[in-house]
Formats: C-alpha cells, structure tokens, sequence
DNA sequence: ATCTAACCGAGACGGTACGTCACGTCTTACA
DNA sequence: TGTAAGACGTGACGTACCGTCTCGGTTAGAT
C-alpha cells in the first residue's frame, strides 16, 4: 500500500500526536501538483527534483524529507486516479464486460495523464529494481483487471488461472501500447475480446 | 536499417574512399563491447557516455562523433543478437512452432543480455520519444513473430490481421515480463499457446 | 574598489541577512590559497578552474558561483599583498623615497608571489580586455605609486601631471621586468631615481 | 634569428635540394595572413592553432609541421612590420629623433596589426618562459630604440647605460600602454622627450 | 506565556555527468 | 616527402542536477 499522508488508523483511534511543526499539506499538494503538471508538460526524463521543488514553490529538502525518488511522487500522484480510471462498471454481457475494460485501458493508457504515469513509471522499472517493486505492491493493472475476471469466469470454464488470464487479457494491449506508444482500434479490441473468450469457454 | 561500419553495398561496388583518417573499426567494437558488459554490471540507469567511453579505453568525443545516446549504442549493440536469438527452427507442429518461440521470448527476455538491453531501450521509450522511433525501426520483435504467424497461419484460419496477431502472441510474455520482471513458466506458455491456436483455429 | 568577502558597510550597520546558507568563508579562503600556491608552482598558463576547484578541496560549480575567471580569483588573492608591498614609509630625501620605492617595486614585480600574480593579469590584460578593465580598477601599482609622488613633488617644480610623472617613474622598471623577466640592478634604479629628480628639479 | 623561410645562404650558392616534395610557400603564406587576419578579428585568446589552420585552409600538420605554437608563428608574422614601423628617419634636432620615435612608437602599439602582435606576445611571455625567449631573440623594440639613442647619444653625455636609457626611454610608453590600452598624448609625449634629454644633457 | 521540536523556504556546499571544444598525434589518399 | 582531411585519445570548458547542509523563520502542543 502506498503512503498516504496522514493515514488514519483502521480503528478508531487517530494517530497520536507527534511533537512539532506538523507536515503541511499545502506543501504536499503543491508537489503532487507540480509532478502531474511537469509530467506532461516537459516529459518524465526532463523532470528533475529541483524542477519539481522548483515548480511546487516548495524547499528541496521537503521533498527529499517525503519522497525519496521522482517515481515514489508520481506514483502517489497518480495511483487514485489509475484505479478509479481502470474501474469499469458491472455489464451482465461478459464479452462487453471485457470490451469495456478493454477500451477504458486503452484510453488510460494512451490519453490519461495517469497512464501516462504509469508507463513512465514502467518504463523507470526496467532501468530500477527498486522502481519495479514499488510498481508491483502499488498493483496498478492487476487489481482492475482481477475484479473484470471475476466477472467474466462464471461463464468462462476454461479460463486459466489468474495471472495467465490477465496478462492474456490486457498484455497484447499494453504491449502494443508500450511498443508503438499508441493503442488498437476499437474494433480490434472487440476481436481480441472475442478471440479471448471464445477460448475461454472452449 | 541499423547503421552498420563500413557497410558494403551490395553491389560489387565498394563506398568511395572518404578523405582524412578512416574510422577506427576498433574503437567502435571497444564502444560496442563496453555497453554489453556495462548493461549487465551496473545496469542501464548507472551508464553514461562518460563511463562507456572510459570503459572502451575510448575518447569522448569519438563516442558522440558516431552515436548521439547510449540508446542508439545499446540499440547497435544488441539488435543482432536479438534476431538470431529470437529466430526458431520451423517445426511441423502448429502448436509446437507457438511454444518453441514463446520459449525462445521468454529466455530472451529474461536471460540474454541482448533481452535486457531491448528490456532497457524499451523503457526508455517510455520517456523519451526518438528512443521509440529508433526501437520501431529497428523492429526487434516484430520480424520474428512475423515469421512464426507464417508458418501457423496455414492452420490458423481464423487468425486475425498480423498486428493484432502479433500481439496476442508475444503481448501477455512482454507484459509480463515487463511489469514482474520474470517470465511465465513453461506449462503457461503452453496453455498460452494451445488458447491462442484454438481461438485462432474455430 | 574590490569585492571583500561580507564586506561590513561603514556605518553601524551590518549587511541585511540573506535567505538561505551563507556562503563558506573556507571554501573562499581554500580557493584563494589555492590560486596562490598554484601560480608559483604550475604557472598562470597551466592553472585551470578545474584544478583551482581540486586543489582547494571545493565544488567547481562554487568556484563559478563567485567568480567567472582565474583573473578575478587572482586579483582578489593577491591585491591586498600588493598594495601592502608597493608602500614604503616616508623618508625626509626625495631621492631616497624615489629609490625606495623603485626597489620594492623591482622586487614586487620579481620576487612577489603577489607581483608574480600582477604581471601574469597584466600579461591577460593584453589577450583580454575584461581583465585590463579589472585590472585598472584595482589600480594596483597607481596609487603606490601616488603617495611616493606626493612626497617628492615638494621638492619637484617640474614634475609633470601625475600621469607622466607615474609612468615615467615606474615605467621603465615594469618595461624591464615585462621583456626581460628581471628587474634592473640597484645601482641602475639609483641613477634612474637622480636621473628623474634632476629632470623634475629643472 | 627568427626562422626565414627559403632562407637563401649568403654566399652565391642556393641551398642544396632536399629530396622529397618542397615546402609550400603558398601555404606558408596561407598560415601568416591567416594569423594577421584572425589576431584583429577574434583577438589572440580566441586563435586556435585549429582555427588558423581552417582559416588559412591548410591541413593542421602543416601548421605543426613548421611552427609549435601561435606565438611563433604571429612573431614570424609582425617581426618584419614591426622593424619597419619602429624605423624613423633621422634628424638633425636630437629632440626630435626622440619625439619621432616615441610617436612611431606609440602608434605601433595602439594602432598597428603588428604592435597589437607584440603586445599579445609580450602578454604571453608573462605565463610562459619560452615565449619570452622568443621574444627577447627577436628583439623587436631592443634594436629600433638602440638606434635613436646612438643618434642622440652625442649630445647627451650624461645618458647612462644603453640598457637603462632605453629603457626610460620607451618603457613609460609601453607601461602607459600595457596597463591602461592607449598611449599617451603627442604633448606628453614631448614632455617626456624633453625631460629625459634634459637629464641627459646635465 | 514561554519553551521546544519539527516543519518550512531558500540557497550554498562537494560531487559528477553533461555535450562541446581545442589540444597534439595518427593515418589515410593524393600530388 | 609534403599536403589536406579528418579520426584518434586527452582533458578543460561552463552548466545542470544530485543529495546534503545550514541558515532564519514558522507553527504547533507541552510546560
């Protein structure tokens, strides 16, 4: 689970209350801002930390003090907007539940600023290990894709297990995503969708 | 088409001798091999023009005289092996023709040095649009599918366009490998192979 | 007049604090020595920002962010000693207060680490016109030379404008240093001393 | 004596053949006006031995092959200008040789290509020894001064050592011109002229 | 109403890679 | 052998960003 600034407690207790000047928000917001804003505006490479301290109106050291990587920002900035983007809501057709999630993906991918994070981030992934780890427990893809799975098994005996069936389901679009930087058609999708299910329910 | 030293054309016309001091064939090789080995022990984020010059035994300017980014070095570097490590023998089994080239993919992906540089540049792409360009045009993944869609096509009738072929079949490995880090096992691949044909057959 | 490092104004008051850390007095001191000891060991030619920086153990970005050429470092390093060196005290002969004068002088400009510095900047000067500018300001063998005028004019009716008067007398011994690289005997700046007095005295 | 190209040997002999192809004279000639041209256009800092080579439109092994450094080659350029611009007429008046001499003088210095040379060079002869010798064998203001002061001389009994008088003679010249960039005025320059004769006279 | 501790902005610090430039040497083909 | 061309290894240039540090100043709860 990614940090959360001042996460509440799961019981009903609130943190306790620490000595000092305490974090302000107005600063945080201010940097998570400034990444979403630099991100598409002068690209991922180009983002420095003194650019977004800069950019945020914000000391160096604040940033360091919270984050320790340009990554760990924006994936905090834009790990909510990803999961809710990636939420597609429930069709009793199982071939337009897949579409569906097929297409939000695709627009995520491709036009978001969120999936323009994320790619970003999978990119920084391959060059950092670290950067990968983060990626994997933050389980940006996985979780949207599981809950469309879930939907469709019932219908679908043949489906393999899970990880399989996800990356079965969104690795071609991902894949042709990442490799040409722009998505399939709509009506390819449908194919895929088609293609997927037809030998699921074999 | 890669830039390729001293390339002859294939005529039987040699290039016309250029005045001043040929190109130093060992100083591209030296470039050459210091960013295989760099890539593998300190990784690509850790390398830089400076560091694979110094390690080539190389001038720094003779670097960016023939490459403007280590992109465009890995790239050289590794596209050759990429092809022949991606090539399979034809086999008389559709099915077995799939497998042995998902296997191939896989290995590549995760255990040559040639599948972590692609791993690398791909990455890069992710941030940096020439670095794209550069990948698409070199083609590292798309020929060799293309060939084994070839072969299974026959038997594939129901086989949709090569693009989104193509991404069905080595999508979900490069998805994968990409946001884990590790391959899919054999038997998935397997399963992975006989879903596509079967969807790809009816 | 010449930057002084947290030059105090005249007045009681002291500079408005700025924002921010303060500049380090060791890195300033660690570079002007620096500059000195390098001048004397490896020349003007071969002292570069580079080495400054190495050799006084500092950042180059923090050599740059103070001043913009080794002129400026040198200037700075060694303006102080010479204006120390060039004034001698006052004698009741004019003859002797010339002859004074012209002896700390040829030892300044042949001897002095300070007067090292001085004709190196003059030799810039002449490549450079930022550095003659710089040069004039800090007035380095003008006013010297100006006190020991005064205290000769007295007796000097001739005398010339001060201009003159100056050249004429530090003149010949900069020219011998300049095109020889060694200063004239005693005895010769005597004879040169009598030589002016008698012209002045008319 | 500096290096005379084709130099012919005094006696009615000409210089043995050497085997081989003959030093081009073109490209020698290249090389000079090339150096004349760039010290008034892009100052002596700004001339690279790279740059002349280019201008002059000659290989850069040839520059090499025949001059060390920038300084000989601008010495072999101005030498010859030098002597003649420094040459003045002689006259009757001893007062007059002087004036004209130090007139001619101070032109060479603020106002001819081959003074603004000298003062380069002599600038360059304070970072670096060679030079300096280079300069002190050519002798470019030694022998032009040593002829007024012979012209002078018999009237002037009380005129000291040739080194010491020529050097009150031209050095508050080439000082006033060293430090500040320009000479003195056609006024002061008489008054010096005066001055020192009347010294001379006593 | 202080005190104290952690926060904040600003910016200098020692490093290091950047991409460029000139150095002086070398290796070609040609004259 | 001399020449123009141009690549070579070397190393300084001035800039940018790294992550750390040191200032003065702010903002809370605890005393």
């Amino acid at each position: 689970m990614v940090y959360r600034y001042n996460e509440i407690v799961q019981t009903s207790e609130v943190a306790p209350p620490t000595p000092g000047r305490p974090r302000s928000e107005a600063a945080r917001r201010a940097v998570l801002h400034a990444v979403d804003d630099m991100l598409v505006e002068v690209g991922y490479a180009a983002m420095t930390m003194k650019g977004i301290a800069e950019r945020a109106g914000v000391g160096r050291q604040t940033v360091y003090r919270w984050w320790s990587t340009k990554a760990q920002i924006l994936l905090e900035a834009c790990v909510d907007d990803a999961r809710s983007e990636l939420t597609t809501p429930r069709r009793g057709d199982a071939q337009r539940n897949l579409l569906d999630y097929l297409v939000a993906l695709t627009e995520f991918l491709t036009g978001s600023p969120a999936g323009l994070a994320y790619r970003a981030l999978l990119g920084e992934a391959q060059h950092d290990p670290e950067v990968r780890e983060l990626l994997c427990t933050a389980d940006v893809l996985a979780e949207p894709t599981q809950i469309v799975l879930d939907r469709v098994r019932p219908v679908a005996p043949a489906m393999p297990e899970d990880r399989l069936a996800a990356t079965q389901l969104y690795g071609p679009i991902l894949a042709q995503v990442l490799t040409t930087g722009s998505g399939l058609t709509r009506s390819l999708l449908k194919t895929h969708a088609n293609s997927l299910l037809y030998a699921w329910q074999s």
